[in-house]
This record gives C-alpha cells, sequence and structure tokens, in this order.
DNA sequence: TGGTTCATGTAACAAGTTACATGATTAG
DNA sequence: CTAATCATGTAACTTGTTACATGAACCA
C-alpha cells in the first residue's frame, strides 16, 4: 500500500457523524477539514463507490425539485468499525512536513543573500495572515462552551494549528531580525 | 502541472553545491534533506535523465575498481539559472500539514474519550524523541560558527524544526494536563 | 433569463511508494 | 568468503491534481 488511504477513513469519519452527499463531503474539504486536509470531488465520488463496493457505506437516493438526485450516504457497521480500528491503532509515522519554502530556504548558503529579506517578509505576511483566520475560525467555531465539548478534537487541533502559525510568525521576525544590516 | 515538481529544484540545488551521483542524491534524502522531504532512488534516476534531456545537468562517468560505472552529475548553467528563478520566485501556497495524529484527534468527540490520554502520550513520546533528535544534529552539524555562516539556509531551518517540534511537545504536554481527570 | 450554486461523474496526467532486478566493491 | 554497502535501473501501483463533461435548481 502507499500510504494507507486516509481519504477513506476521512470520509467514514464524516459520514459517523451525520449523513451527506458526495457534494456535501466535497464542501467539507473546502471547509473545516480543509485546514488539515484537501481532496477534490474527482477522489471523492470514486472512493465513495469502493467503500460502498466494500460494504463500509452505503446510499439512498433522494430527488429534490423535480428530477435532481442525490445520494445521500450513510456509515454502516462494519464501516463503524473499521474507523473505530483506524482511529485506535497508533500513528508511529510522523509526516515530514513539505514545505516549499523551507525548501528553498536550505539552498540559501549565505545570511548575506539579498533574496532572504523578502523571502522572509513574504512569508511572514502570509502566516499572519494565516494566523489572523484561525483566530476568526477559532472565534466563530467555539463560541459557546457547550460546542466545545461536543467537538472537543476539533477544538484541539485548531487551537493547535493556530500556536503552529504563532511559532511560525515568531521565528519569521526573529529570523528577519538575526539579518545583517544592509548599508 | 500537479504541483510543480519540487524534486527536480531539490536535486538542481543540492547539484549546485558540488557533483553528485544518483546514489549520492539518494542517501541526502535519507540524511540532511529527509528531514523535510523525501524521494525514493526509483524517482531519483528517473528525474535526472529527464533533467539532463532538458539540459540541465550533465553527467560524465567515472570507474570505481574494476568495472562500476558511476555517473557523476553536475549542474549546467541552464540548470542553475532554473534553480535560480524557482528560489527567487514568491513562495505563497501554504502547503496544509496533513498529519495523520491531528486528522484522527480530528474525529474524537468528547474529552472523556477512553482513547485520548493514550494516543496523546505516543505522541509525546514520539515528538520528544524527534525533538532530542534534532537537537542532537543541530549541534553536530553546526559545531563552529563558521559552518553556520556557510550554510546559514540550513542552519535557519534546523534551528525552524526545532522550535517547531517543541512547541509540539508543549501542546501535547497542556492537552494531556487539560484532560478531565480518570476516577 | 441568466448567473451561481447544487450535484455527479470520467479522463488524463503527475507525483510518490513499493517491489522487482542486477551486479560490483569493500571491510571484516 | 561473506555481509554490508555502493550503484543503477524498471515495473506496478496508489494517490492526488487538473481538466473535461453534463445537467438541475435557485435566486435576482
Amino acid at each position: 500500500m502507499a500510504q494507507k488511504n486516509k481519504l477513506q477513513f476521512i470520509i467514514l469519519g464524516l459520514l459517523n457523524q451525520q449523513p451527506l452527499t458526495g457534494y456535501d463531503l466535497t464542501k467539507a474539504f473546502e471547509n473545516e477539514i480543509g485546514e488539515f486536509w484537501q481532496a477534490q470531488h474527482s477522489q471523492i465520488y470514486p472512493q465513495l463507490k469502493r467503500l460502498e463496493t466494500q460494504g463500509y457505506i452505503a446510499h439512498e437516493v433522494t430527488v429534490s425539485g423535480a428530477k435532481l438526485e442525490k445520494k445521500l450516504y450513510h456509515i454502516t457497521t462494519e464501516g463503524s468499525a473499521i474507523l473505530r480500528d483506524w482511529i485506535s491503532t497508533g500513528t508511529p509515522d510522523l509526516t515530514a512536513t513539505k514545505d516549499e519554502f523551507i525548501l528553498k530556504l536550505y539552498f540559501i548558503r549565505s545570511n548575506h543573500d539579498p533574496r532572504l529579506p523578502e523571502m522572509l517578509q513574504e512569508q511572514l505576511q502570509l502566516h499572519t495572515t494565516k494566523y489572523h483566520h484561525l483566530q476568526q475560525r477559532l472565534k466563530t467555531v467555539f463560541t459557546d462552551p457547550a460546542s466545545k465539548q461536543a467537538h472537543y478534537g476539533h477544538y484541539l487541533i485548531l487551537q493547535h494549528a493556530l500556536g503552529r502559525e504563532e511559532y511560525y510568525v515568531d521565528w519569521l521576525k526573529q529570523s528577519l531580525a538575526a539579518l545583517p544590516t544592509a548599508r
């Protein structure tokens, strides 16, 4: 296996909360999930078919309006079981973050390289924006304490992502400050 | 294009420092580079051929011992140019970290979930180990200040990776501490 | 009636992993 | 002499992205 097909478990995880259509799932990857995983509908629809053949999900067709058919998928008992297994199994592989900017930095040899300031500055801007964006999401998604209780994992990882961005921003600022002053 | 083929630039970046064989490059991905990017030899050898047809690198054959042939690749002027372009071009896409553990956490709904403590504990152990490992590398790779000068980018990102792990460990400890006490 | 969103699919391609395959050199 | 490492390649497969393709429903 290439790397365990995580997509199937994300789909199962989402369907474990409530029945959804392929379209709903696609939207979920643009919103909540999108913060830490991406998938396009062209990957989702075939995966849904595979999961159904395997018996982990099933669907019923509902009709909106005159004839628009939607396939509303729900998880089966077997699906719930393998989802539980996946979550319970250890996660010993720490994924190396494939950050293109970090990669570029690696090839900068001297701290006098004229490209360094603008490169760091650009990232500072990007990560600051992302930081504010996450701060906003944390505020809007978990307004009342009850939602924090009902979606504890989501709360934990959003908070984690926020902290990670905060560190990234700090590191960029420090690196910029440590640069030799141009004259 | 799928996502810009970063591998080719990593290879060019490494060859920009000194001529290397495919085998050397493979080793580099297991060591320095391995901290933030992976590639197997089965991906490297074909990429080398493509880069050579494109005129960005060239090789000469050297013979070790009686008949073992090595292809020592070096970068061409054109190769240097597109490497410079890649580094100079902005990097506006922040890669979402595809962290499997974070994904699993997302599907944990309650802070009373019995799996939470062991899951956090496992990650704490893994990230602590990685933290120490990075600390060690920073110490061994940059013993004298001169090397820090000559490989400034490498120094920056190693230090960044260390800080990132430090934050991860802190977050895990905090999350563990915040868990409701079992009775 | 016309543009945006809803809704579902396939095709072609790029990137990345695992497995298959072979042979030379070196150090103990 | 034999095991580990050096050295180079291909094949098969999985995962992920972009593009192609179609049509219904909804809102202004």
